[in-house]
RNA sequence: GGGUCCGUGGUCUAGGGGUUAUGACGUCGCUCUUACAAAGCGAAGAUCGCAGGUUCAAUUCCUGCCGGACCCA
């Protein structure tokens, strides 16, 4: 026995900062870079690659700490872990991000100066990001960094663009699309977004062409220039007998006829207005279906710029916004406005620019995806979820999906769409696997293949043809960027790059993300997945709810709830105290205060507080008061520790344990058979709770209250056994609080519990015979020591004054000695 | 309007057909005990959203309603 070897009396914001940046020294490849040749089993983590914005959500910081949970349970279960670190920077944002930053609009640049500007302006950002990542003490591969607008990233998007579009499963069509005049660009129905506005809903009187009067409501009279049908509920008896006959549209138009047949449909709704209902190309979605089923022509009636084509007639040139009023106006003055009334409406809008969108008919590339939804049920059903409930969210989204993919968008800051067009038309060149091309500046490289535009054959090779397809023409457009993104799973494992790995590797072992990204990031790479290799994309989807304010609510700009968090990681360090400001849900601002948090007490909050897949609460008060305390108790257990010496051989149990000894040992053997077994089914709270639950409150209050006078007598078996536990509940803790444990545990036993790569168990007959009888006395000593305390509590005595007159059950006499120490029985 | 999920002490949370419903924070009381007062010990606090049904038995399963979140039309 001697001084403590850890001189803190308890874990400390900057202590934390200073063994981090230790950590992220030389050594830190060594630890936690992956080597694909490993004997080891294979476990490769999709990471989500962020996207950088300026700020990193607490919420999606909290998630990926759990990630890092994942992947430091897996090392330490003795797998060989892939946690690739790749950041996300294709894309609108920060398009958006430069023509705020420059007051320009995207158009207005030449297209290159603009992608300088873009790739210039990402990258401090993803610095920042870095570096919270580091801070919260995720254990990525940082060296092998990928980024989705690096040319190794994009060529692999563009290998597959290739790939997909020769097998068929890529078309290119003209087609009603989502569309964002305002941006200028085509959209995805899982980019669509829906806010509720008041609009004008008028009720307008049409003429039959025998002149009987038909009322319509509509909340897009502009739109009349389009219709291509009136249509009824089949079993509505007001209109039967004008079934087949034409209407009169209300509002001029120009070429194209002014009459349209009125026809049947189970869509309509009978009590909606006055029950019929006119049919545009495109008003909404359910037009865009009726014009299908009915082999309608549809007609274009708003341009790219969102203007009014010339079929709009006195309409033409306007934006949406005008021609409505325009339209109200005309039909005011020739007498057929019935009706106009205040009404609320849901209006799809672009999740991105928040912009009212059109349908316009528009020549697209498009991933086919109606046809193939039944397989990639069957596939998905052989992924295991955690937890297993939602997958509902993937059952539900993929239950509503009708239309294929749109993948081709027309903006800049994205992977090109690798593909040029001959002079006439009807060829198409395309780059070889594994080259990155911009066809909008560049010619096709060396070894480019021409094909068929419409059939997809191979025709030759470039090189031999190029003289006979006349000027080229490269695409201009870009994909959307969760084409790049859903190629993230088979990057990572090796696709392309690593056939030996990949064939190790796939299915990739665990998608974790967030479940609001489930119809996106999810669904297109399962897609790709099913597409590509007709198999399941992962072994396991790890799917977490959203970090919420601390009333539930959804944090955002507007409600002025969000909490930075690096204020969080940073709350402690440097003598610093954290203070929130925030609206609470009466609107009036509550103030937070919190003293010390740092990465591993908001890593243990995450891992304690919720079980994975529901919203959680964050509140800096709350994970202060519940988790910083844990880590002092749990700190000071390692600092109790290290005044005894450790033994010279933890593998080698003392033939002369105590019977209290061996009690414990049967406990934490059967607390660490929890915790290897949550860890092996990726259940982190679980694991989690045994953790805390045996080290701050069993081992501590009642095994060492006991051992204390034996250790004090240099015990050498106390001694092992406390070093045993002490050591071997570092290793298990690990995987939620690495800088903690690892400084401990070097301190202690000169070497870090991080680099555990198998589970620590105790040696075989540690615990000798009965452990479970012994295990079963857990309950009694706790029982029995807590009668002591109150019975001492209520005769006003202090816990060290003797006491008399107390009774030891039966099944703690081979525990008597130690008990009568414990609470100096008399 | 339809679907999915959720509703457990003041707050957050675990569980799940069968004695006294888990844990934490907060509250209250006591305690400086050769690691820890930024701690320990003890206590109070829940008819498990509401109403029916199935069952020997429901907080758990079913139905309806109410409230919340998300998705879709």
């Amino acid at each position: 026995m001697g001084d403590p070897k850890i001189p803190e009396k308890r874990w400390t914001i900057d202590l934390e900062k200073r063994i981090q940046e230790e950590h992220f020294d030389e050594s830190y490849s060594e630890r936690y870079s992956f080597d694909p040749e490993s004997e080891r089993e294979i476990f490769i983590i999709d990471t989500p690659p962020p996207y950088p914005s300026g700020t990193w959500h607490i919420g999606a910081v909290a998630q990926y700490s759990m990630i890092d949970v994942i992947a430091r349970s897996q090392r330490l279960l003795g797998k060989e872990v892939c946690f690739p670190w790749g950041v996300d920077r294709n894309g609108i944002n920060i398009e958006f991000t430069v023509e705020k930053k420059y007051g320009r609009k995207m158009r207005s640049y030449e297209r290159g100066e603009f992608l300088d500007l873009c790739a210039e302006t990402i990258e401090p950002y993803t610095q920042a990001m870095r570096e919270t990542a580091k801070r919260v003490g995720l254990s990525c591969d940082y060296d092998n960094e990928y980024l989705t607008d690096a040319p190794d990233y994009r060529a692999v998007t563009q290998s597959i663009f290739v790939d997909l579009f020769k097998r068929g499963d890529i078309v290119e069509d003209l087609r009603p699309n989502i569309y964002d005049p305002v941006e200028g660009t085509t959209i995805a129905e899982a980019e669509v977004q829906r806010i509720t506005r008041k609009t004008l809903l008028c009720d307008v009187r049409w003429s039959t062409e025998e002149g009987e009067d038909v009322v319509i409501s509509t909340t897009r009279p502009e739109m009349i220039c389009a219709c291509g049908v009136v249509v009824v509920h089949p079993d509505d008896e007001r209109y039967s007998h004008l079934v087949g006959k034409r209407i009169h549209l209300p509002i001029p138009v120009a070429d194209r006829e002014s009459t349209v047949e009125i026809r049947t449909h189970h869509s309509v709704k009978m009590d909606f207005g006055s029950g019929a209902l006119m049919v545009c190309s495109f008003g909404d979605q359910n037009d865009v279906a009726v014009f299908r089923e009915l082999a309608l022509r549809p007609f274009a009636a708003v341009d790219l710029e969102g203007r009014m084509s010339s079929v709009g007639g006195p309409l033409a040139g306007m934006l949406a916004e005008e021609a409505r009023a325009a339209s109200i106006d005309i039909l005011r003055e020739s007498g057929r406005l019935i009706a106009a009334e205040e009404h609320i409406q849901e209006v799809p809008v672009s999740e991105r620019g928040r912009n009212p969108v059109e349908i316009i008919l528009l020549k697209e590339w498009y991933v086919k995806q109606t046809h193939i939804l039944d397989r990639l049920t069957e596939l998905s059903d052989q992924s295991a979820f955690i937890p297993e409930r939602n997958r509902q969210y993937l059952h539900d989204w993929m239950n509503g999906i009708s239309i294929d993919w749109p993948i081709s968008r027309r903006r800049w800051y994205h992977t090109e769409v690798p593909i040029w067009y001959s002079e006439d038309g009807s060829k198409v060149v395309v780059p070889p696997q594994g080259s990155y091309v911009q066809p909008w500046r560049q010619s096709p490289p060396q070894g480019s293949e021409v094909l068929d535009r419409q059939t997809r054959e191979l025709i030759g090779s470039f090189d031999e043809l190029r003289l006979s397809l006349g000027e080229l023409e490269g695409e201009g457009k870009v994909f959307d960027t969760w084409m790049d993104s859903s190629n993230s799973n088979l990057f990572v494992s090796g696709y392309l790059s690593n056939p030996d790995l990949f064939k190790r590797a796939f299915p990739t072992s665990i998608r974790p993300q967030g479940k609001e990204i489930v119809r996106t990031w999810l669904y297109y790479t399962l897609l790709k997945s099913a597409l590509l290799l007709d198999k399941p994309g992962f072994q396991n989807i790890w799917i977490d709810g959203l970090g919420m304010d601390p009333w539930g609510r959804k944090m955002s700009k507007s409600l002025g709830n969000g909490i930075d968090a690096n204020s969080v990681l940073e709350c402690g360090a440097a003598g610093r105290t954290g203070s929130w400001k925030i609206k609470g849900p009466d609107g009036k601002q509550v103030q937070l205060r919190a003293n010390k948090i740092g990465s591993e007490c908001f890593r243990l909050w995450k891992a304690c507080d919720a079980q994975v897949g529901d919203d959680f609460h964050i509140n800096p008060e709350e994970i202060e008061a519940k988790y910083f305390g844990v880590l002092t108790k749990i700190f000071n257990v390692a600092r109790f520790a290290s005044q005894f010496d450790a033994p010279d051989d933890p593998e080698q149990p003392p033939k002369d344990l105590a019977p209290e000894d061996r009690w414990i040992l049967a406990e934490f053997d059967h607390v660490m058979t929890r915790v290897e077994d949550a860890w092996s089914r990726i259940d982190i709270y679980t694991a989690a709770q045994a953790i805390k639950g045996f080290g701050t409150g069993v081992f501590p209050s009642h095994w060492l209250e006991m051992t204390k006078s034996r250790l004090y007598d240099g015990n050498a078996a106390a001694a092992w056994t406390l070093h045993r536990v002490v050591r071997d509940l570092l290793s298990a803790l690990t995987p939620i609080c690495p800088f903690f444990t690892h400084y401990l545990s070097t301190t202690l036993y000169g070497h870090s519990a991080v680099d555990a790569r198998s589970f620590p168990r105790l040696p075989a007959g540690a615990v000798g015979e009965g452990a479970d009888a012994l295990k079963a006395l857990t309950p009694v000593v706790s029982d029995f020591n807590s009668s002591v305390w109150k019975l001492k509590k209520d005769s006003g005595l202090s816990l060290k004054s003797p006491i008399s007159n107390i009774s030891i059950p039966p099944e703690l006499s081979m525990l008597e000695d130690s008990l009568v120490r414990m609470h100096s029985i008399e």
